[in-house]
DNA sequence: CTCAGCATGTAATTCGTTACATGATTCA
DNA sequence: TGAATCATGTAACGAATTACATGCTGAG
């Protein structure tokens, strides 16, 4: 399970509670979670039982208590592992293009329109991420070569996708 | 459910049973489905259900008999429907993405083998959808032009990637 | 008084996968 | 004899979602 993985990954740069990993996921585009809480708080378990990270139950007033989940050694050892492991290529999973196989089917006037729309809803939805990475990049991991080209290439791709949806509407206006 | 809408479209070129549809989702790599029965068998009962398709079982001799499912008037505007419906942006989940997020924490050297090996596997997923791909384009979907460029620019996504990669190696030697 | 935040968790449901069950025919 | 193709379907399971349950606190 992929996003075991990346809880490791969050908890190695600091101690965090279910809660926490749950805004980390809901606010985060990058992170193709909802986080919701079954998943986060089942997924916490298995690595506790499979010895990767460490529980602290902190009793606070006011507040309902809490379980801080920190990274061990193991947890550590196994986060190291899947960094070095070759990732799955990509799955680029793309709606419109399955709709334009058969888009023969209806008038090029409504597949214009179609167009329009989608070119105008994905325009702000890119600019979304855009505005998300660059408060990514300029804070925390701003130090870490390697993750900020990854962000910046995952912008590309919808760039890119943006681009040709531009050039398509062109050539059918 | 999207897969329905897909199964729609392979129907409205010709009927096919639930056997043939299998087989074409388990062979197309364009299309995001491993083309399991159940699912299949499934949504085109529930198609059956709701009136888009009809049904033509079929005595065959040596053979076991067969169920033919045929698009329905109302089949084929519920695909013209969701043809002209605009659709979600794609999501474009990226597993090296997200380990390049922590990259920082192995070596150099090991990130440079991984992109090594994940490079080699990426080309290689590369040109066999190349391959795919022009075989279905010098077919049968050759005279419908969007669906061609649908097929291009989904080749041109994962080659872009590609390229980012040889770029991203190329920084890191 | 109500709503948001903190914090844990369960339940129900959807979508998808692989594996299994059945049974005839054809080809090596 | 054993595997591959045709053709239907079920079962078991995994991953993910939303909605629900509980309960306390502090701000408007």
């Amino acid at each position: 399970m992929l996003i075991k993985k990346v809880i490791l990954g969050l908890l190695s740069e600091s101690p965090l509670t279910g809660y926490d990993l749950k805004k980390r996921f809901s606010s985060s585009l990058l992170l193709p979670w909802s986080g919701n809480s079954n998943q986060i708080y089942k997924a916490l378990l298995e690595l506790h039982e499979d010895g990767l990270v460490t529980v602290e139950e902190q009793q606070q007033p006011n507040k309902p208590p809490r379980k801080l989940y920190t990274l061990g050694e193991k947890g550590h050892q196994a986060l190291r592992e899947w960094l070095q492991s070759t990732p799955e290529p990509p799955q680029l999973q793309n709606p419109l293009l399955l709709q334009l196989l058969w888009a023969h089917q209806v008038e090029q006037s409504a597949s214009r329109a179609m167009l329009d729309t989608y070119e105008e809803d994905l325009s702000e939805h890119v600019a979304t991420l855009r505005e998300h990475i660059r408060r990514q990049t300029t804070t925390a991991a701003a130090d870490h070569a390697l993750a900020v080209h990854a962000m910046q290439h995952w912008i590309a791709l919808y760039e890119f996708h943006l681009e040709w949806v531009r050039r398509l509407r062109e050539t059918l206006a």
